[in-house]
DNA sequence: AGCACGCCGACT
DNA sequence: GTCGGCGTGCTC
């Protein structure tokens, strides 16, 4: 039995609920309900906001169970097409509920049931028709009229309201009766760039090859070393893009969307309405901006990872810079690659997109290779006569070490800070020293909820676990023989600082560490003593790695280098190669060379090699022709899921019955389930099932068959599922 | 997910 | 006796 109702009309609705299915709800025809549009809804005894996917005149879903919508807040401009593509295809790839996809793309505010009231927007006021308005006043009403006169001129609101408190209400009237006119304030059609950078011939090569592409989709793969001067390519195809009348949705890690950054950009294009998009702005800031994108106002978007969902009515390009980085891909919830949806995303509308690197993902690479992207190369450094810095392998092997600090190393950092240069010591573990060891006993501080050895932090007095956040006082004595003599094994950031407070008691030392940059602001404050020199030996864990560029920094000293070589992941050496080139890229930016220097127990391991040779490209071919060798990816398509429970084997019987259901689906490959790298983390058994198959479409479609297993309820095993993962 | 309902253990 | 533990069901 289907049902009709005149006047009134059926609404699909996709809500923020684990759960795949959509929901009906009847919906006067005079609310108009589009596509997209937000919708407030009754669900069972609470109320939800979420988006309409389909109208309807009539309904397959038992009439007596239809209930009403509240309202559609109208607080946004519905969803468009190409957004809603967008959230379907990371549904169906990312196995995720629409409704949840949704509710990532939108920002908070919009997430809520109830309707978003704006803020009134800049603008001005003005009597479109003075002489109507005054005829209609009674000639006692004299701030009436004395706010009447005024509107003679544009004026803005504050002066208005300062005339009588009853003048917001008199105004409102008065456009009411059209005798006054409101205009807002909007952003110039097309801002003018100012102070663009000459580029130099490989740069106006590839503005004019990206430009040229600007009225369909090409996928263009922008590689250059450090000071190649990608950015001033980005600015100047943006420039471009924009003189079209088009917008511009520029995504950056994390980590490098700073003040700055944004500042460059400001100072390019002044007169151009620019909003920035990440977590760090508040629920307003966040959903203002947004709105600003999705109305077409804002010229360009500069935004995390989230911004690649993003409404742009007048998208022109897209730009994703740093793209090899992990911090495009969500780690938790729709675990999607923001880089891969822009890709998405730029097809759809048909526009191009640059990405940005100096180390590219391999999969990317491999796009390149095969032609699907279109690989633009900057050899030459840009920025006035830099020049590659000088790597250099300090072997570890049978040295005399003090401190984790090689005789060699301590020579030439002496030498650099006799000269007046900076020097950065990155060491990736922070904490004083990555495990307290018994030397009678053997006895080592671990977590009692993770695999994992709990970090000395010397400065707390205090052992931390780095995975779950447990922490306990030190022992004075080893809690298994009673031994006192216990001791810090390996070095941290901490026993770093320590260490060379002694060996250099004249140096401006700074550590610069999560530990110590918690406090929202004290990053940028510390990188501002740098860059006054207050500070002139540094030493820092990867987050000092990235994007900061210290002129007077010439030698960077790399300390535990072999972490990623010996990795179990096979992903380890392109993540080690790229953030070696990183931070060596901080060496040496003002006409100097800089130099690196590389301490490594594995001096003659055939990855230093191909890291001395400061070849990118050599390393990824070479990289590819092992990862097809071995049917990795980007040669297979991987998903896994990960499965956890307080009892390990609940884990692992649940994924066993994953396996089974997915034994027999066409062209997919497993291996039983395995434990975890950590096999323990928070208290929780961790175990895990590597789905892979030859293309995407095998495995996306495999995966469907276990949707529902992983939408039931489960109060023993969570478990869930990555497509793509970057990390195993 | 969140929220109601319902059925058993140890509390004022 | 009842307060509250969480297993189960349901949401158009
Ligand atoms: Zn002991
Ligand atoms: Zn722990």
């Amino acid at each position: 039995m289907t049902g009709v109702l005149k006047n009134c009309c059926y609404v699909s609705v996709a809500l923020d609920v684990p759960l795949t299915r959509l929901f009906e709800y009847s919906c006067p025809a005079e609310y108009a309900p589009v596509i997209g549009a937000r919708v407030i809804i009754p669900f069972g005894p609470r109320r939800l906001a979420g988006v309409i996917l389909s109208v309807a005149t009539e309904t397959a879903f038992d009439q007596t169970k239809i209930r009403p919508v509240v309202a559609l807040p109208d607080d946004m401009p519905p969803l468009a097409e190409d957004v809603l593509a967008l959230s379907r295809f990371c549904a169906d790839y990312y196995g995720h509920p629409l409704g949840q996809v949704l509710a990532t793309a939108l920002p908070v505010a919009l997430r809520q049931p109830k309707a978003f009231v704006p803020p009134e927007p800049g603008g001005v006021y003005q009597a479109g028709n003075l002489d109507a308005l005054l005829q209609s006043l009674s000639p006692r009403a004299t701030a009436q009229k004395q706010l009447a006169l005024m509107l003679a001129q544009p004026m803005a609101r504050a002066e208005l309201a300062a005339v009588s408190p009853s003048a917001n209400k008199w105004l409102k009237n008065w456009i009411e009766a059209g005798w006054v006119f409101f205009t807002e304030t909007l952003p110039d059609a097309i801002p003018l760039p100012v102070g663009a950078a000459g580029a130099n011939a490989e740069q106006a090569a590839a503005i004019a090859l990206i430009d040229g592409q600007h009225a369909s989709f090409a996928a263009f793969l922008l590689f250059g070393i450090t000071g190649s001067g990608k950015t001033e390519v980005y600015l100047q195809t943006i420039a471009a893009c924009l003189a079209r009348g088009k917008q511009a949705l520029v995504l950056v890690p994390e980590i490098n969307l700073t003040p700055q950054l944004e500042a460059r950009f400001r100072a390019r294009f002044p007169s151009a309405r620019i909003v920035a998009l990440h977590s760090g702005l508040s629920d307003k800031e966040r959903v203002l901006n947004w709105l600003s994108a999705s109305r077409g106002e804002a010229h360009i978007v500069l935004g995390t990872r989230l911004a690649v969902f993003t409404p742009m009515p007048r998208l022109g390009m897209i730009v994703v810079d740093e793209e090899h980085d992990a911090s495009f891909k969500q780690q938790e919830g729709l675990r999607y690659s923001a880089r891969d949806a822009a890709v998405y995303r730029a097809h759809q509308r048909q526009v191009p997109i640059v990405l940005g690197s100096a180390t590219p993902a391999l999969e990317t690479w491999h796009n390149a290779r095969q032609g699907r992207y279109r690989l633009i190369t900057l050899q030459h450094r840009a920025v006035g006569g830099a020049m590659p810095p000088q790597i250099e392998i300090i072997p570890m092997h049978r040295a005399k070490v003090v401190e984790g600090l090689h005789q060699a190393t301590l020579n030439i950092m002496r030498e650099h800070l006799a000269g007046g240069q900076q020097v950065l010591v990155f060491i990736n573990r922070r904490g004083y020293a990555p495990v307290l060891s018994c030397g009678e006993c053997g006895w080592l501080g671990e977590c009692k909820r993770c695999s994992a050895k709990l970090v000395l932090h010397l400065n707390e007095r205090r052992l931390r676990c780095h995975h779950c956040g447990y922490e306990e006082v030190i022992p004075s004595a080893c809690p298994d023989c009673g031994n006192q003599d216990i001791r810090p094994l390996g070095q941290g950031t901490q026993r770093i600082e320590a260490a060379l407070e002694t060996l250099f008691p004249d140096a401006k030392i700074l550590r610069i560490d999560r530990d110590n940059t918690r406090r929202k602001g004290s990053l940028q404050e510390m990188l501002r003593q740098v860059s006054a020199g207050e500070a002139n030996l540094l030493v820092g864990t990867q987050m000092m790695a990235k994007g900061h560029d210290f002129p007077a920094l010439n030698l960077v000293v790399v300390l535990n280098a072999d972490a990623g070589l010996f990795s179990v992941d096979f992903r380890g050496e392109e993540r080690m190669y790229a953030q070696l080139l990183q931070v060596a890229g901080r060496a040496g930016r003002a006409g100097t060379q800089g130099r690196v220097l590389i301490q490594t127990g594995y001096h003659d391991h055939p990855f230093y090699g191909q890291l001395l040779a400061q070849d990118y490209a050599a390393f990824a071919d070479a990289q590819l022709d092992e990862r097809r060798s071995m049917q990795l990816p980007p040669f297979a398509a991987y998903a896994l899921l990960r499965a956890e429970a307080e009892e390990g084997a609940l884990a692992k019987a649940f994924l066993l019955q994953l396996q089974a259901v997915l034994a027999d689906a066409p062209g997919v490959q497993m291996f039983d389930p395995i434990a975890a790298t950590m096999q323990r983390k928070a208290g929780m058994e961790r175990w895990q099932l590597l789905v892979m198959s030859d293309t995407r479409h095998p495995l996306v479609n495999a995966l469907k068959r276990i949707a529902l297993m992983l939408e039931a309820r489960n109060n023993k095993v969570r478990c869930i599922l990555d497509v793509d993962p970057i990390e195993m």
